[in-house]
RNA sequence: GCCCUGGUGGUGUAGCGGCUAUCAUUCGGGACUGUCACUCCCGAGACUCGGGUUCAAAUCCCGACCAGGGCGCCA
């Protein structure tokens, strides 16, 4: 490895030692007999100052003539100065050119001139370059990390399932066909049936950080055709509520956990992030649909709410004090076959909202094997094509229940984010396949 | 898939029948010893494509392509 320091690892106490430092020039100030050249590395930033009678000629000239962006590695000394950014810079003896960059840049890495979202996403290794931008990652991967600990402190194994399946996993959504071998295959819409067929396994309680691919023509901010999930199913559970119990401290968990330990890139976002304490309100469909109506907003019972009523309620909830809630006890005929139905037409299957947008989408499911298949015919799909996954229902399956929660729809939400692309580093949607 | 809006230097914009096409940033050259969006001087760089209307089109009309937003579907 090049030997370096971060420009957040310096600090004007080491004032006269010497340390090396790479990164992207940032930018480049000359003043006649002194010049400026800012380094910018993952970290934040590091002043090399160069007053001319200090630094030999060759750097002064080699390190004020590199174009913008160009990488380097600089070796000099501390020295502690309140006029600079850190408190600190540094004087330059020796630097090393690792790789020029070509002019002009595509995108303005400094920010100082806003591009549009697809330039953007055209050039997003320069993009990233923001800090700004790379604190939404450095956030998911924290969002990752604290599910990962949430789940493994409650006793789930994470998992992984096939992403090359040979049938529909649900019905509904449309799959993206691959060619495998001789045989025709597709591109996994979810890990469900799989989880589901692991409840029958004793693993009791499980998790994935699964990428459901969607073949769905949509076009819209909050629709993506490649997405990240995480996928949970629970054993042994009495009813849905036992679900939502774990949906929302895990939820509580991330937010409590990035509150407090990611307050720095949180800032550089200008987001502040409020955990809501468990338990998130209960509203059922019907009541849900009550609020809406004494709200302006009618709607026929039995359909799904429209995204202007659930933005909507999403208002109606921010003025109670809530920014997550589940909408629970679907009507049954909106909901996925495996869904445990109840008395009344409706069901155990629930969303959680979370600033008036689908976040989460759950249910106990149906393990008993004669009323799923009864299920499965109702909705007009072959039982034939579900028999690998049905014999997993024949020989002891439990109770059980789970969820999956949209990694994307979580951050753009959490982060205020106006565009879900933004929570992707390289998003695919219908109409962007590069880069 | 449907509806609406828009495509001007590398990037982001102004102009909306006749301009040498605006401004910022950027890029090249020069001056400047404490900058931090340094400042100043000189220079470079653009009307998405194809038809049409007109004496004249970046500007109006039609089409294509691309993009942004809304809806539906979903996480």
């Amino acid at each position: 490895m090049i030997e370096r320091l971060y420009s957040s690892e310096i600090n004007p106490s080491m004032h006269g030692r010497e340390v090396s430092v790479a990164g992207w020039v940032h930018e480049i100030r000359k003043l006649g007999g002194i010049a400026f050249v800012v380094l910018r590395d993952r970290e934040g930033f590091v002043q090399i100052t160069m007053p001319k009678k200090e630094v030999s000629r060759d750097v002064f000239k080699g390190l004020t003539s590199l174009s913008k962006e160009s990488v380097v590695v600089v070796k000099g000394v501390v020295r502690a100065e309140p006029k600079a950014p850190n408190g600190y810079e540094i004087i330059p003896k020796e630097y090393r050119l690792l790789s020029r960059a070509e002019q002009p840049l595509p995108l303005d890495p400094t920010g100082k001139v806003k591009a549009n979202l697809d330039t953007r996403l055209d050039n997003r290794f320069i993009d990233l370059r923001k800090h700004e931008i790379m604190a939404i990652f450095k956030i998911r991967s924290e969002v990752l990390h604290f599910a990962r600990e949430f789940f493994r402190s409650r006793g789930f194994i994470e998992v992984h399932t096939p992403r090359i399946i040979s049938t529909s996993s649900e019905g509904g959504a449309e799959l993206f066909p691959v060619a495998y071998f001789e045989k025709e295959a597709f591109l996994a819409q979810s890990p469900q049936l799989y989880k589901q067929m692991l409840m029958a396994t004793g693993m009791d309680k499980v998790f994935e950080i699964a990428t459901y691919f969607r073949a769905e023509e949509h076009d819209t901010v909050w629709h993506l055709n490649e997405i990240t999930a995480i996928d949970s199913e629970i054993a042994f559970i009495e009813s849905e509520e036992d679900v939502m119990e774990v949906i929302e401290n895990l939820v509580y968990y991330i937010m409590k956990n990035l509150s407090e330990s990611y307050e720095k890139e949180l800032k550089k976002l200008g987001v502040e992030i409020y955990p809501q304490k468990p338990p998130f309100p209960r509203i059922e469909y019907k009541r849900a649909l009550e609020i809406l109506e004494e709200n302006g907003y009618i709607l026929p019972y039995g359909e799904d709410l429209t995204t202007e009523a659930e933005k909507k309620l999403g208002e109606v909830m921010k003025d109670e004090g809530y920014d997550l809630y589940f909408i629970t006890k679907y009507p049954i005929k909106i909901k996925p076959f495996y869904t445990m139905p109840e008395e009344n037409g409706l069901s155990r299957a629930f969303d959680l909202e979370f600033k008036g947008r689908e976040i989460v989408s759950g249910s106990q499911r149906i393990h008993e094997y004669e009323l799923l298949v009864k299920m499965i015919k109702a909705k007009g799909l072959r039982v034939e094509s579900f028999e690998n996954y049905l014999k997993a229902f024949r020989y002891g399956m439990p109770p059980h229940g789970g969820f999956g929660m949209g990694l994307e729809r979580f951050i753009m939400q959490l982060l205020n984010l106006k565009n879900i692309r933004e929570a992707v580093l390289f998003p695919r949607d219908r109409k962007r396949l590069e880069p």
